[in-house]
DNA sequence: AAATTTGTCTATTTACATTTC
DNA sequence: GGAAATGTAAATAGACAAATT
């Protein structure tokens, strides 16, 4: 196809908007398919006769609309089709038959007994006002609950200081929506958790990465970023960073909170990992209080089905956070939180908490007896882990290949945030398997490939 | 005080960040405080030797940040603090012994057995998957009970069309979330349901008021609307408008869905008072079935705490209605959806309504009696009504006046969308009260009101 | 490795629409 | 009711930065 030109002369209005929409229209007309290349600004601006800016503004309009994406250097191309099919979007539609290695599930085999607690809680006298609206923040009772909750994660907070959400997720959409405005930009660890892109982009937000390395966000290249960008918030996992487990020590924490203070950032600190940590540092939380929102789940080492997280946050923006809260859900589901609650205070979640610890364990154990060691940093009870690939594996390309294998697995590609080149690495998920004899397959699956190696690659690529 | 003058040449970087920036750093110091008037664009540009359009963009940038606010022909003005002490956003923040018709819940008097269901629940097999993540768009045996829903409603859809959220207000988040983009502009009747607005400003998305008459949105306003502004997305409530109780007639739904249909907008229909119609109408999306999203939820009629709604969309959409649900909250809290699955699947959610509407009758009757029935439009079981003031009542000043007499009820401010000039009404809750007794009495209030006018205004307002 | 291509950003100029007085 | 004041919007021009070849 020869290149496209777009037809304005007939359409009213602004001419950048013209532009935009003929290339709207086209789209859907299906003369311009996706990957087609439009013709570069100086070109259709002289075409046009307009000047070059006024096709970049029309370019950027479109892009707005999800219509394009402009690379410098290369050129505008019209984007694929809007598909969602990432996998870890997507759980419980594997094909049966799959040893899922990809989803971060949280050993469901060791789930609470719910049948127990409903039939406690309907013996309750004051079991109507679990079917009317909660206060946005949650009340009283439970938010001593989330002060318990995160208290076992090391931070010591007041009851006025939480919110309750409805899970981590929420509790991140939230908490972007009461530092950020559509248009802002967050700076997370050079690979992050798919979760925060995909909040970001619900809101309108940019994510920039940050290098990183074993312990996580380097204090460095986070001071840079935030001068060079001028971006005010940050959102990093210091403990068992999904998905390359990178822990910060406790040096890495005062480096990272001196940063943090001397630029005035603001950090969403995500510890949905923090219970499992074999000797827990301080969440940075502590260390920069006023500055920083910290999250704690129910969903990893009590139950993911509950939907219950807590935030903590420093007093003034509290009531931001429960507007974000009223604005996307006006209110939480009482029952769970009240089963939540009921767990936290009995005992229940201690002991379930116990119980995961253990057998994240022991399928670490095996993973260190299946996989080579050396491809992958030793953590105690992570429920997942970063395996690097040798040469001259490259991730999605392993990921294709052991799912030919029957094997899911998660690949880089998944996680890097902007433009962050994806390293030869996955993430195994070490928990989402019902049984260790069907997780043993999956790796077994996998250390043979690290042995052999890829299938030569067909000539042409 | 005197004009204020940025100091903007110490700054570093882009002009129009620097002003920016040296607006925020003044509002923080205190030197610029809420409601302070700044110089006018042309006075800044000439003082600081730049051109209007720099300024224009540098108080742009102020205003995405939240730090001002222009009004053409007066001037731009420093914002009030964030303060979202919007009454319609605290429930149960009212003082005791306030009599609350300003919040519309749902007759919880009237809500169904939760200790029942839970007896029942906690007796079956496969409960240990309410602890588990379900499907973002819920499972097969959840979208038939949403088919049922939404049947009951007189619209029939398939299980592949449902999409689950955690109630109406998330649905509205998940709706404009799918058909907008941070920037993007949503047509509303001029009055309109504050939620929408929330929604809408979490997600950046601009909200512009269509006239509206008796009847709801003005067929020949949409269209002039849609025109002038190119949006493409209608949020409206056809069936007992909130605030207004207005209801389209089968003639202005058709005419409405011809709008729809020739300006190929697309339309979230809001139909959660749907089951309290006398004589119900078709849904609009019934008349443009593949340009409308459709909202029903349990919260109204059955019960609010339990959070969930169910949407219907053409199949085109319900991928990324899927994926602004996992965007948001990852998983819905499964409990809740099994609850309210049962509650449809074996009558009780049937049972409850009918009740529901019986009350609302009733306590619609108790309207008539009391108040001044010229005042208001009947209708047989609204849980709210849409009180117009006489002269010279104004709806904020008669909100105020009834507080300081113990009753709350909701001003017409609450509900404007975009500059709409509220007009002298007050929207008073009738579901809100637990008797009818206490309901009286705060009708009553508001009848001595109405016939006493307001205490003389002190000389200087 | 240098030159070129390509998109991005800031500031300017001019025209317009709304509100106030 | 018309003139003035004020903010808004579109198109232009030139400098800049990143990626390709």
């Amino acid at each position: 196809m020869t290149i496209w030109r777009p037809e304005i002369s007939e359409r009213p209005g602004p001419r950048y908007k013209s532009i935009a929409d003929a290339i709207g229209d086209d789209v859907s007309l299906g003369k311009l398919r996706p990957g087609d290349q439009l013709p570069t600004q100086r070109d259709l601006a002289e075409y046009l006769d307009l000047t070059l800016g006024t096709v970049t503004r029309a370019y950027k309009e479109a892009e707005r609309r999800g219509l394009i994406q402009g690379e410098v250097g290369r050129g505008t191309f019209v984007c694929a089709e809007r598909d969602h099919h990432d996998p870890l979007l997507e759980p419980g539609r594997e094909p049966a038959g799959m040893i899922d290695l990809g989803l971060n599930l949280p050993l469901y085999a060791e789930d609470p007994d719910l049948a127990g607690a409903l039939r406690g809680l309907s013996k309750r006298r004051d079991l109507a006002g679990l079917l009317s609206y909660q206060p946005f923040t949650g009340n009283e009772r439970y938010r001593r609950a989330g002060v318990e909750w995160i208290g076992r994660h090391g931070l010591a907070v007041e009851p006025e200081q939480i919110v309750i959400t409805g899970g981590a997720q929420h509790a991140i959409t939230v908490a972007l929506s009461a530092l950020c405005r559509a248009g802002d930009l967050v700076l997370t660890e050079a690979l992050t958790y798919p979760g925060l892109k995909t909040a970001a982009k619900l809101l309108g937000v940019e994510v920039a990465p940050v290098a990183m390395d074993g312990e996580g966000i380097l204090p460095a290249a986070l001071d840079r970023a935030a001068q060079e960008t001028g971006a005010r918030v940050v959102y990093c996992m210091p403990t068992l960073h999904n998905p390359t487990t990178a822990t910060m020590s406790r040096a890495r924490r005062d480096a990272v909170a001196e940063v943090v203070a001397r630029r005035q950032l603001q950090v969403i600190e995500d510890d949905v990992h923090g219970l499992l940590a074999a000797e827990p540092e301080p969440p940075l939380a502590g260390l920069v209080p006023e500055r920083a929102l910290y999250i704690a789940s129910t969903s990893k080492v009590l139950a993911g089905g509950l939907r219950v997280a807590f935030v903590a946050a420093p007093p003034a923006l509290v009531e931001r956070l429960a507007f974000a809260v009223a604005a996307s859900l006006w209110a939480l589901p009482a029952l769970s939180v009240e089963v939540a609650t009921l767990w936290i205070a009995d005992g229940t979640a201690a002991a379930v908490t116990g119980r995961k610890r253990s057998e994240a364990a022991a399928r670490q154990e095996l993973a260190r007896r299946v996989l080579p060691e050396a491809r992958f940093r030793r953590t105690e009870r992570s429920y997942f882990l970063w395996l690097e690939l040798p040469e001259p594996w490259r991730s999605d390309r392993f990921a294709r290949a052991a799912r030919d294998l029957g094997v899911v697995v998660s690949p880089a590609e998944a996680f890097a945030a902007g433009r962050t080149p994806p390293p030869p690495a996955v993430r195994v998920s070490l928990s989402s398997p019902a049984g260790r004899g069907e997780l043993e397959h999956g790796l077994r699956t996998l250390a043979g490939m690290l042995e052999r190696g890829p299938a030569p690659e067909p000539a042409i690529v």
